[in-house]
DNA sequence: ATAAATAGACTGACGGTCGGTCTAGACCGG
DNA sequence: CCGGTCTAGACCGACCGTCAGTCTATTTAT
């Protein structure tokens, strides 16, 4: 093979790049670091030059990505300084909503890939960092809420970590009833009612008002749920 | 190798138990076929006789061992007919918490090699399980508490499915936390703490009055997080 | 006889290792 | 300033051990 020598920097992110974009179409378990290191056009040596084991690579390529996340929420959310507790964290999940909207089918092929029993590493991984790194921006919430008088948890860190998994256990269960919201269409309902309980429960936890937060909206429900359009079916099979 | 036949349920529990106990020790990546089949003194052949793959041998054992703990609550809470929802959720948690007791070294054992990263797998499993079976004792609770007035939830499929991943998530972050309780004994105080919100918020979630869900026991906490004891280290080593 | 149970050699793929090669750029003597 | 030399570290790819799973033959029970 011809010899390219590239900087550090530069063939790290084209092997985060191609081990993300393969482990998105195939899962984690189907890609070989083979599968890999022939995308980029390189040798077993070279990936192990960059990482100690495939599993290395999921840690960085799941680090960047939640960094990213977290790098959005502090921009659109955390900065908005005008806005009262309540306000933030129904932007908070608006956000978070928002994007998955803006990226649509590459959200649907991703909860196709990532909720498969194979690829829960990768699931788990990612919600591990977002607990990390997102928890801390809810308990700042949570602590503005108090302190205005919206919210009233005895303990902000605990409340902001169950309520946080919560929200993970929910889009768990969410996304294995949109998946096959085809078959069922009832599925649909059910998804509105988990967010309905949701919701109140938040409230409940909190200690807000009825009917302050937000989540609940039935169109963007059905929008993921639709089976992806005729154009979009564009770059199936093909080496 | 001698041959022995069996009968089949001989069999298949044979490698049922070899696989508990192995995947229970070591973990389930680390266990091969091969030491399964060596433990119970069997070919390969025979191996895939009984099960479609080392997966399916997981899926089963994970099955037998929840529905074994559904007897269990069936028997001890479910039939207790003289007991109100409030009372039955109470001896939920005690009997959990007390057939965890009473299997002390084995919990903690489990504690150990269940939460690693490596046998993710394993746990999502038993979780899944959980849910499929326990989920509609927890709603069968919920109505008697509605019936009787003692809870107001909107929707108790959903509220039931909500809190019994709320639980499971909580029992991640405790053993998480646990596992480290002697490095960092500031843990228990977390641990604690996390317990209280989450009985708190169970009884907001549920509309149930204020103290009427008991689940923190610092005593039963403390006897988790200590080390094993000097006479418990006897079965060591060996091969 | 025949179906179920068992045996175990074999396969292919995979993650990971290791000894070595190549090259860009630092360094140096003239 | 220039040609040669040196070296860190990027890169290579044959090789290894392991493991899940397959296949065909053989034994056993009925």
């Amino acid at each position: 093979m011809v010899r390219v020598s590239k900087e550090y920097d530069e063939r790290l992110n084209e092997l985060l790049d191609a081990g993300q974009q393969l482990f998105f179409q195939k899962g984690y378990e189907l890609t070989s670091v083979n599968d890999i290191i022939e995308k980029v056009g390189v040798a077993k040596g070279t990936f192990y030059h960059y990482f100690n084991s495939k599993d290395d690579l999921l840690d960085k390529i799941v680090e960047r990505w939640t960094l990213a996340s977290l790098e959005r929420v502090e921009r659109l959310v955390m900065n908005q300084e005008h806005l009262n507790a309540v306000e933030k964290l129904n932007l908070f999940f608006i956000t978070i909503r928002d994007y998955k909207v803006e990226s649509l089918e590459l959200m649907k092929m991703l909860m196709k890939v990532l909720y498969k029993d194979e690829n829960l590493i990768m699931r788990y991984k990612m919600f591990q960092q977002s607990l990390k790194w997102l928890t801390p921006e809810f308990v700042k919430i949570i602590k503005q809420g108090i302190e205005e008088g919206y919210f009233n948890p005895a303990d902000e860190v605990e409340t902001a970590e169950l309520i946080f998994s919560m929200s993970l256990s929910l889009s768990e269960s969410t996304v294995k009833l949109l998946l096959e919201a085809e078959r069922k269409p009832e599925n649909i309902d059910k998804i509105e009612r988990k967010l309905r309980v949701y919701q109140s429960s938040l409230e409940k936890i909190l200690g807000a008002s009825t009917g302050s937060i937000s989540i609940v909206e039935r169109r963007i429900i059905e929008l993921f749920a639709k089976e992806e359009t005729d154009r979009s079916i564009k770059n199936k099979g093909g080496k």
